[in-house]
RNA sequence: GACCCCUUCGUCUAUCGGUUAGGACACCUGGUUUUCAUCCAGGAAAGAGGAGUUCGAUUCUCCUAGGGGUCGCCA
């Protein structure tokens, strides 16, 4: 294929879902593989109770924050009503659709049948297309599409390959509502075919969808496009993933610190692979250029956040990102304080720390520590005769410190154990204790470099031998 | 329940009939280290089960089991 028109159509009925930003994610790379193609965005806001102007603002700048751009304008799929309807009425006059007034008991009494294998067709109902009196209402009806029972169809899909479903096994599903709007199974035909698209990748929660869609191209005579149903991705217990798997939508990842290229990394991951010998740190335009969808496997895979913290882990210990955590401390109430006190300190801390973190968020807690002025250690821990012995001295020693250089400090504290014939833990851990109220941590120099003289000695200076 | 799809280490995956079944994350061990970490080196860990096709099946076919998806006047 050398031109390739795509979409991606979320409905506003939420906010942007990992699992929906990864069928974005794929189209975008898809298109991005061949010259004049296309990515189209529509919002399919057929729901008119559901949608809201919030979610789909989400949708919006989730997609751009990833760095998934789409062409023109966001299409608003209910602007295109009238000429969703013109179409059901064309199938209407074609003998394509007919006028339903079954009952709401009339279908589930009919449905239970279905269900329960008393009838082999899907079709729900069998009454209206003969009446003549229901096909020449005016209104109150709904409109259904005709499907033969006859035979079966056949899906050439890009991912799922050959699938086959037997005409008896596809409904006749509505395509105008009672109230007269249109479904999304109608406008979404219609819209995908007025944009020229050419090339459907979604979800494969819509594969049975492809069989009852492609009625409408037949019957309008219109190309069908070239489909690939991609698996979806399932949480830790092998359930499609939703909110009790934890952090599901993309600005709650963003909130949290996650890096749009550690995001997108993941994501590809999952179906995919990059070829025998090639490294998994891959970004985006390198995604682009060794991606193919046919490689894209059948089976859904389980969304891991360990991986996610590997990789934005990976990304975030990068100089060229350094912006992104100050960009990111900027949207953080609480980094937001430290970072109007004292930017060249908050970065100091970040990139002393940025090893031990998987995501922004968690310098909230170590910067508190550092920026904290009224610093107390949290218990009267009781220090080695060792340490206490020499504690003094070491005071001292910081105090008398002049240039206040890591390098300084470093050969200071060295030359002192030396002199005093002591091992570091000696000294190092008490001390860290004191300053950070923590044990384990960053080498001592760093804290003193972190904290300034001046409070390091404050808080040393706490301490009574 | 019906229909459709899936099934390789715990997880993501490689393998396009012949491999000591490879890699990544996570995990464990050892080394470096100013503690914890980082870093480096190593380790454990997989073809759901059963038939067939074949000289030979993880790979092809069928059955069983398990998992998932769909079954709305939602999208």
């Amino acid at each position: 294929m050398t031109k390739m028109i795509t979409r991606f159509a979320p409905s506003p009925t939420g906010n942007l879902h990992i699992g929906s930003a990864r069928t974005a994610l794929i189209n975008y790379i898809c298109k991005s593989k061949y010259n004049d193609s296309k990515l189209y965005l529509r919002i399919e806001d057929t729901d008119k109770d559901r949608s809201k102007e919030e979610f789909k603002n989400n949708i919006l700048s989730g997609l751009k924050w990833l760095g998934i751009n789409w062409d023109n304008e966001p299409q608003i799929q209910s602007h295109n009503i009238n000429r969703h309807l013109e179409i059901a009425n064309k199938l209407l006059v074609n003998g394509n659709a007919f006028k339903c007034v079954c009952s709401e008991e009339e279908l589930n009494e009919r449905r239970k049948k279905i269900n329960s294998g008393d009838i082999t067709s899907k079709k729900i109902c069998i009454s209206c297309a003969k009446n003549t009196e229901v096909q020449s209402l005016e209104k109150n009806y709904v409109i259904r599409i005709k499907i033969p029972i006859d035979n079966k169809e056949i899906l050439e899909d890009v991912v799922q390959g050959t699938v086959e479903v037997n005409k008896s096994e596809i409904d006749d599903y509505v395509l105008v509502r009672r109230d007269g709007t249109p479904t999304y199974m109608l406008s979404v035909v219609v819209d995908d075919h007025d944009l020229g698209v050419n090339f459907i990748i979604r979800g494969d929660d819509h594969l049975n969808n492809y069989f009852r869609q492609k009625f409408i191209y037949e019957y309008m005579n219109w190309e069908i496009p070239t489909y690939a149903h991609i698996p979806l991705i399932h949480g830790e217990d092998g359930s499609k993933l939703s909110k009790r798997h934890g952090a599901v939508n993309l600005i709650d990842l963003k909130k949290q610190g996650y890096l749009p290229e550690a995001i997108i990394n993941n994501l590809i991951l999952l179906g995919w692979s990059p070829k025998k010998g090639d490294d998994e740190i891959i970004q985006l335009n390198n995604i682009i250029s060794m991606f193919n969808i046919n490689d894209l496997s059948k089976s859904a895979s389980i969304f891991s956040y360990k991986k996610l913290d590997f990789f934005n882990n990976y990304y975030l210990r990068q100089e060229k990102n350094l912006e992104l955590f100050i960009n990111y401390s900027k949207s953080n109430i609480n980094l937001q304080k430290y970072l109007d006190k004292d930017e060249e300190k908050l970065i100091r801390i970040f990139n002393i720390y940025k090893k031990d973190i998987s995501k922004y968020e968690e310098i909230v807690n170590i910067a508190e520590i550092y920026f904290n002025s009224n610093f107390e250690v949290l218990k009267n821990e009781i220090f080695e005769q060792e340490f206490n012995k020499c504690f003094n001295n070491f005071l001292e020693l910081i105090n008398n410190i002049k240039d206040w250089e890591y390098d300084v400090i470093n050969s200071e504290i060295k030359d002192f154990l030396k002199k005093n014939n002591l091992k570091f833990p000696i000294i190092g851990k008490p001390v860290r204790f004191l300053l950070t109220n923590n044990y384990n941590g960053p080498s001592i120099t760093d804290i003193f470099m972190i904290l300034g003289k001046v409070e390091s000695i404050k808080r040393i200076n706490k301490y009574k031998v």
